[in-house]
DNA sequence: ACCGTCGCCGAGCGATCGCTCGGTAGGAGC
DNA sequence: GCTCCTACCGAGCGATCGCTCGGCGACGGT
């Protein structure tokens, strides 16, 4: 059951790297840029990846599939990626820098303020795990699919998005602007929630995205008890 | 990539059914028996099915590995189970059944009272998620695993569970108990919260389970915006 | 004594899996 | 013109997959 997936190049990701997107800068490094969200723009093989991820799963998906979804032989796949398991620690690892990246730039632009802080990393949550949904959604459902030695690694990045809201919602007991007695299975629950928007949000839904994000931001802000409003 | 799964026997869940349980019942038709988990009691098979299933997936699960925790050939375990598939809805059903038996128990023995009713539901649907928390787990993640014939019924158990709490939702907001202006959103929330516990609950931690049910219970009522206590 | 059913297994079938070998076509460098 | 490198592919390797065939011993009925 370990043998068939450690194969060569598991630390490796990708051989290449360099042809990545082709009109959209990935990063998004301006100001305000964590609300921004273009097309995804990965590679070809790891959109063909993701698509049959989300849809079966790492283990029910084949190579073969990618390969031909990504309009490649499979030779021509494995010319890009070691492995199949590389094509999940690529996307996950991309998905995982992209959501730490636009939540702390969020965090850092708020300010001070506890309250800001707060409804800045939940809205930061909520976009990403709207607009980023499959990637959102393979990234916390495969993570039983990582091969052993990335495994720490990606749990690490999981734990410190984690960590940020957990010490803003401590912050904001401090400061006196949330009233929750247990902060941290409150933070953990906005988390809970928020994650979860990928599991059934429909972009052609009856509810706009902009309405949804005002709903949840609003029920987070109960769940860790906001005294204002 | 559809063919592989759809063999023979697709429809009849399982050949044996007798010898479920060896001590105590499942079904727990009790008064106030909504809240007794004792060990659960699956046959055999089920139960080796259960534990890989929680750990590698169903797609990443071989029968041969499930025989082997069952202790049994591979052709012992087709001797009680038509297919690996069949295990996988035997599995299924059952959780369902015994949730929704569970939470609907814990419903009518509430009464007519909407708060009381309300805690009801959340406290069934945390303790199942905690006490049954591989089959709860396997149930909410393994759902694209299903094979097409079947998963309409799946999705329909699921649905009906979350109509119970949009029902009771919508009726603590007419009755004035609770302020939520979205109580879809706020219902879906509160479902989402309890399921996630099947995530992340460890029996062993730091917080006992009675406690962990008497957060969560109070931040499902933060959600809805209990306006009583 | 004989038969049938039940619970089970060793061996192995065809299909599919992840992955690789040995190429080829085309372009850049010199 | 020759060499190298990049970007690919047809064919197929060994392993593993879900599943089945044919058979075995124990036991109950008659």
């Amino acid at each position: 059951m370990s043998s068939a997936l450690d194969g060569p190049g598991t630390e490796d990701l990708a051989t290449d790297d360099q042809d990545a997107a082709t009109t959209e800068s990935e990063g998004n490094a301006e100001s305000g840029g964590w609300r921004d969200f273009g097309a995804p723009e990965l590679p070809v093989p790891l959109a063909a990846a993701l698509e049959t991820f989300a849809e079966h799963g790492y283990h029910g998906t084949s190579v073969r599939e990618i390969a031909s979804r990504a309009n490649l032989s499979v030779p021509g796949l494995y010319h890009h990626y070691p492995s199949k398991q590389s094509l999940l620690q690529g996307l996950l690892e991309r998905t995982m820098i992209d959501l730490l990246t636009r939540s702390e730039q969020a965090v850092a632009e708020a300010g001070g303020d506890p309250v800001a802080r707060f409804d800045a990393v939940v809205e930061s949550l909520l976009r990403f795990h709207m607009y980023r949904q499959a990637q959102a959604f393979v990234g916390s459902t495969e993570i039983r699919s990582l091969d052993a030695a990335y495994k720490p690694t990606y749990v690490g990045h999981r734990d410190r998005q984690q960590r940020m809201v957990d010490d803003i919602v401590f912050a904001g007991v401090e400061s006196g602007d949330f009233a929750t007695k247990y902060p941290k299975d409150a933070a953990r629950a906005v988390s809970t929630m928020c994650v979860g928007v990928s599991t059934w949000f429909n972009v052609d839904g009856p509810v706009a995205a902009d309405e949804l994000i005002r709903r949840n931001l609003h029920m987070a802000r109960c769940l860790v008890e906001y005294t204002g409003e």
